[in-house]
DNA sequence: CGCTACCAAGCAAGCGCTTGGTTTGTAAAG
DNA sequence: CTTTACAAACCAAGCGCTTGCTTGGTAGCG
């Protein structure tokens, strides 16, 4: 089924087992539904053994967020590197950001959308920092893009627009399906830039 | 703070007053984070009293879920009816949606959209078919618009990434900001038709 | 009289997490 | 090559608490 490595070559260690199984079975069942046996059954442990590598059942939720943030930050950053065309650095974060949430790492994507609340104020806080990092990709490409005119909207209203139809993409997306994912990013990218007449 | 409301007229009753301080914990806190208890204090009852208007807590999210499906199919049929040109039927379903999304339903249409796995399978099945009566709205504009060369993508890819931003509205959309949710009703129509030229 | 709405009390089950002790892998010391 | 030392990883058991829900009885009203 889905894919459950988060980071390369985590997966091996005590540590990378458990962030699997915890993120497929949060994503499948919800994190509070999500007992801490049930990610030590999944892992072949026993259930207190878990708080050997945890503090608690909360910073294994933590820990999953973190990891997908800063992989997934990571992973715009190569999109970008090197390229200068506005237009085209959107099309590839497009592509980024769509292959996080519906290919390698859609399990601790959506955990990450849907288990937010699920953190205490405090974790929230040092995870939303991460994710400022990874949001400044979003606006300076796309203030550039508006720069030289190959756009309209707002940066920030464009960049909410993205989002919603990216992390939606959750909900239906079948990669077994016709559609291919670079078909789709470019769906995306001309609801941005409009369609070239 | 937000309404509580969900359908006009119920709000004195005893079941109500359950739906309405449901909802509003329910999105606040996530159905599981939600305990009986809870629900009963806000209403004003003990805990026990509750299972005289529900058989189960499972019972009260079914409740919420399918009186805010019915609520909002209502709004869409009256939002284009009488309506004969399909890209100003877009432009109002975009705005009802919304409307239901950052605006009067706001609490149960988010319950609608994170706790949709907290509902056992066959409750899921009843919510989906009324949910699809809501969808054929939907797909019949967008057939009707590109039939009519208002529109180039896929109705049913279009739908999905219009679903995308309209329910990602809920995360950000601020109704004393400067956007009026007309103004972003526009923004997203021209996301689907292009930008006039 | 009977019906709806409610209270007070509590049960059985499941929860996150703790505890005390055992196994396992590793590597220096003899 | 063997012995000793030690920490990391793990098990078996269970504690204290919260959960959804039940039960038996009561108040108010037509």
């Amino acid at each position: 089924m889905g894919q459950a490595r988060i980071v390369n070559g985590r997966d091996d260690s005590p540590r990378g087992k458990l962030l699997s199984a915890a993120a497929r079975l949060f994503r499948k069942h919800g994190f509070d539904r999500t007992t801490v046996r049930d990610i030590a059954r999944e892992t072949g442990i026993q259930s207190g053994s878990l708080f050997h590598h945890f503090a608690s059942k909360e910073d294994i939720l933590f820990a999953v967020m973190m990891e997908v943030i800063r992989f997934n930050t990571e992973r715009l950053r190569q999109a970008v590197a090197g390229i200068e065309d506005p237009v085209e650095q959107l099309r590839r974060l497009i592509r980024a950001e769509l292959q996080s949430i519906v290919g390698d790492t859609s399990e601790a994507m959506t955990v990450l959308v849907y288990e937010w609340r699920c953190l205490s104020p405090e974790k929230q806080q040092l995870a939303l920092a991460e994710r400022d990092i990874y949001e400044r990709f979003w606006l300076d490409s796309l203030k550039a893009a508006k720069q030289a005119g190959a756009m309209q909207a707002d940066p920030l209203v464009m960049r909410r627009l993205i989002n919603g139809m990216t992390s939606w993409a959750s909900n239906w997306y079948d990669p077994k399906g016709s559609l291919d994912l670079d078909g789709l990013a470019d769906t995306i990218l001309e609801r941005v830039t409009g369609v070239p007449r």
